[in-house]
DNA sequence: TTGAAAGCGCTAACAT
DNA sequence: ATGTTAGCGCTTTCAA
């Protein structure tokens, strides 16, 4: 077994409350003690377990992350400032994978609850009142999606699909699809309504979908794009705006010369694709880290749960011209 | 607080031992008994504390996941894959960020150590012996490295990088280039290694850096490439080749016209890159499931840590032929 | 300033 | 087949 608090005890020659002292409220020991207790520690290579602390105090100091899809290009950048963030507080991260599945979601609240301090749900696909249920048993944060008692970090889309629309206006373009995300996305439902309303009298807007977020979806969706004659599409992400380039160019159509493309993200991907993709930059790393400190803030706060006073935090968006916009052909 | 294996037994009628039994030994109970238990845990929605029973058991059901760099396109596949398998085993992943330091890379294990029932190091930035050290403390498994006596899986990138090269030489080049990717990579030094030995007499060999594996660094390795005269460059990975492939274009250099590129891992980015980059295909989402199962394996194995068989597991690797590479120019 | 003792939620002998 | 009891490693009153 490894090395407990008894055996810094016994090799400092005091009791094991006064270890435990060493570690936690330093102050209280006098200086001679607490450098004795100390240096004995760091020769037995000793750490206190996260374990066993918990178990006293209720604090894990971890955090469960749970996130629609890993391998969305989207969400690496903000699990990594996540992580970083969680680690400068002396926290640990869970990671786990909903596969884009509610109920999988819920189920992972349920299972890692136990063993963290918080949870911070990335895109949410679990419907409002669900997510506040369970916030009533696990302080919960939530990132793209907005419920009223709970911390969230949201992203101005609102103001993103605005620009997007507009860029496209401007352009001349008449004939606007909105390529729409997954059905539960709190963050879809609001561009689909700001690119409606934007568009207004000036363009007719198709939604196509809801589709998955990935590139097959959206490779998928092409052929459809192609007989609406829409000559510009804003898309729910990146992933999905490459799929509809992808899609579209197997199909003869080109973009920007026939049909404008525009992503949303800008994610690596953006920048790589060719065209290269026109999107509108979500700063997902600053999410991340803004999460991590809404939870920790949100936690530390020792009223009941459910009465405590939870941050909201909305990050800015801008976009992001490349060459997939143009303005739309003569004919 | 929630509620406990206490609350269950009183609401059963039994002793909490008999709650327990419900959970971890179920066939032990009369049917009638155990049915009566688990009706009472679901009512109260009790979940036994992993916490708790860690204390106990000794095992936590966690794994630690340590990778050099989150964002890399190359590792989140691998995480994903890898967090499946472990829930599907009934473990939850920590998830830690290395940076590409090995200090901070042993720094996590320590930390992690009491935490988790063994840690997966994804292609370890520490040295051998460090390695080795640390694996008298926990159990660990390794990717992309192979230490004796610690179960790993590698990936065939001596296969890769031969096959890269012959497809080189049989284009007609015989003047290569490596660009290296980290000092500390086993993988790097495989595959630099590979790279002279099999361009042989038919072509020399430069070998470029070290970098580090990122797009910034290809970008600035480009130029240096153009000085060399060389026609036909191996990376150590996607994301340096891409980098490469911009600094190269920037510099009015086509590829594959002037020269060819070969990346290593057939990351997303390959195939969305202009030119769609060639380059080695590997298994990566196998390789994190093929981790957790050698490491679990590993673990529980009940030898004395150190003296218990460690598994080794191969991946093939696989050219995958797109538009990056080309017989080299006539002049 | 330090020690003693109880207890966090659970498991694992041991007893019945 | 189930109950009793001790204890995992630590924190936290309470005493001294």
């Amino acid at each position: 077994m490894a090395v407990t608090i008894k055996d810094v005890a016994r090799e400092a020659q005091v009791h094991m409350s006064t270890v435990s002292r060493a570690f936690s409220m330093p102050h209280r020991l006098r200086p001679e003690t607490r450098t004795r207790v100390l240096e004995a520690a760091r020769r037995l290579g000793y750490r206190p377990s996260r374990v066993a602390r918990a178990l006293t105090t209720g604090r894990t100091h971890n955090i469960g992350f749970i996130v629609a899809d890993i391998a969305n290009p989207f969400f690496p950048p903000m699990i990594k400032a996540a992580e970083h963030t969680a680690r400068a507080r002396d926290y640990h991260l869970f990671i786990a994978d909903a596969s884009e599945d509610p109920a999988i979601e819920a189920e992972l609240v349920d299972a890692l609850a136990k063993q963290v301090d918080g949870v911070i749900l990335c895109g949410p696909r679990i419907a409002n009142a669900k997510i506040e249920r369970l916030s009533q048993t696990i302080p919960i944060a939530l990132v793209n999606r907005k419920v009223d008692g709970i911390p969230s970090v949201t992203i101005d889309v609102v103001h993103g699909a605005r620009v997007a629309i507009r860029h496209l206006l401007d352009l001349g373009h008449k004939k606007i699809a909105y390529v729409s995300g997954p059905r539960q996305s709190w963050t879809n439902s609001q561009i689909r309504r700001t690119v409606t309303a934007t568009a207004g009298g000036q363009a007719t807007v198709t939604v196509l979908g809801p589709n998955t977020p990935n590139e097959d979806a959206g490779l998928a969706v092409a052929e459809e794009i192609s007989r609406t004659g829409v000559t510009a599409v804003l898309a729910y992400n990146d992933l999905l705006a490459i799929g509809v380039m992808e899609g579209l160019h197997s199909l003869g159509i080109d973009v920007p010369g026939d049909v404008s493309v525009i992503g949303i993200d800008d994610t690596v991907l953006a920048r790589l694709a060719r065209p290269r993709l026109t999107t509108i930059l979500v700063p997902t790393a600053d999410a991340g880290t803004a999460a991590v400190d809404l939870l920790l803030q949100y936690t530390a706060d020792d009223a009941e749960l459910g009465t405590r006073s939870a941050g909201h935090i909305s990050l800015p968006t801008k976009l992001v011209t490349r060459d997939s916009t143009a303005p739309p052909p003569r004919s």
